[in-house]
DNA sequence: CGCTCTCTTGAGTCCATTCAACTGGTGTGG
DNA sequence: CCACACCAGTTGAATGGACTCAAGAGAGCG
């Protein structure tokens, strides 16, 4: 369970890219579907564990996830990790960056690819009409981010991670899959970080909502067992 | 002491106006100056405790806080309140939302007033080639809601409160105001929402932190009395 | 003066953290 | 093939901090 990808790393060509749905290319009439291309740069897929960028590096384009998940975090001063994000296919990545650099790292959390958008195909975009689809993409990556803020304020551990698990699987249904499977590349350590919890909090919540048989728990993947019973202990934020 | 507001509500004329050094116009060429007002609406100032928008009002517009202060705020199917933001001058509001429609309300907490951006501005920022400038507003803004998404991360409610004030106050050094001197128009009960933590623990630290000589808190305004003891309490991330 | 609202302070409970030990899987080298 | 180290993750026990409920203080206003 939980081999299936997050999409295959697709050709540049939109039409056949299984994230038109879910990206720039589902706001874009057809007649300008084969334009898009041209505008974005087409990366040949990342490994797992490879960078797409570091903190501190120049910020020269946002790239919209096309396979694949990565992650974002920042390390401070005093060296601890913060993993900032998981972003999933038609996800923004790079919008976030302070006086012209990046202000967090971007990792592949397994095989994953992307389509670069820089300063002129923001423009190219501009002049095709684009604007607005453009904003919008970036507004519901920001809508992600606000949802996590909430689920943040969450007081108990097991109720941050119950309005993960909620959170991550309605963004898998957008996507066309199931969001009651789960996948987790991520470490258990990245995602307490995520989650503002100790590896071992969050280890506790998972054995105890697998015991409950609320969940089935692997490595790299969760099932959820009884979405209802997350539901009354997760956030709801609506959309 | 904190009487002097974030800002006189200024014309419309970009050239008088003291937000001009954050917002956009801070990075426009000064022959391009005169014709941003054409692209943005100057509304009237809002008055304390008026509202912007609505959650679930129709997106039509991004503002940028030309003076005072909002929050923003979204209140769930339980009719639990938590606030999202505070927004100084240059700030954007309104880059939240989903399937058209606003993601959270936003109330001014002072006098306070905006420009809105609407779909057609958008368009014309486009074609006066300030695309770019438009998405580094929007990546600064970024940066805000991800430091503070890790500041919420912290897990002592005084880490939270002390990274807050020192945010807080970079945010006004970029104004050229104090960064020991906060205004806090807001309720406790707003700021502790904001922080993720109960009125009460809120006063708690606060009370603290105000006996140990460390800030000098009022109802509307924080003094800094020992900035350096604050960085030792509160969350470094650079920028 | 008394009302209301906001904020503060107090006492007890619960939960996450910390530190520590342990388990299980993977990979390496003998 | 086995022994071993190593890493990720799990489980246990004790501490401490935030939450809850409750009462009290202070300011603003009619």
């Amino acid at each position: 369970m939980c081999a299936e990808p997050l999409h295959t790393p697709a050709s540049s060509r939109c039409r056949e890219c299984p994230t038109r749905t879910v990206c720039l290319a589902a706001q874009v009439d057809d007649a300008q579907l084969d334009e898009l291309p041209e505008l974005f740069r087409c990366d040949e897929p990342l490994a797992s564990g490879a960078h797409l960028y570091h903190a501190d590096d120049p910020a020269v384009a946002q790239y919209h996830v096309r396979s694949g998940m990565f992650k974002t975090y920042v390390i401070n001063a005093e060296g601890d990790e913060y993993v900032t994000g998981f972003y999933l296919p038609g996800d923004i990545l790079g919008h976030v960056h302070k006086q012209g650099c990046h202000a967090e790292s971007a990792v592949a959390l397994d095989t994953a690819s992307v389509c670069a958008l820089d300063e002129a195909g923001m423009q190219g975009c501009a002049d095709m009409g684009l604007i607005t689809p453009l904003f919008n993409q970036l507004a519901a990556n920001a809508g992600i981010e606000a949802r996590q803020q909430i689920n943040l304020k969450q007081t108990t551990a097991q109720s941050r991670f119950a309005g993960f698990c909620l959170m991550l699987g309605e963004r898998l249904e957008r996507l066309g899959r199931s969001a009651a499977l789960l996948p987790t590349p991520m470490s258990r350590t990245d995602l307490a970080s995520y989650l503002g919890m100790t590896l071992e909090s969050l280890s506790r919540v998972i054995s105890r909502l697998h015991a409950a048989r609320v969940i089935n728990a692997r490595r790299d993947c969760i099932e959820i067992l009884q979405p209802d019973t997350l539901k009354t202990l997760g956030l709801h934020v609506d959309q």
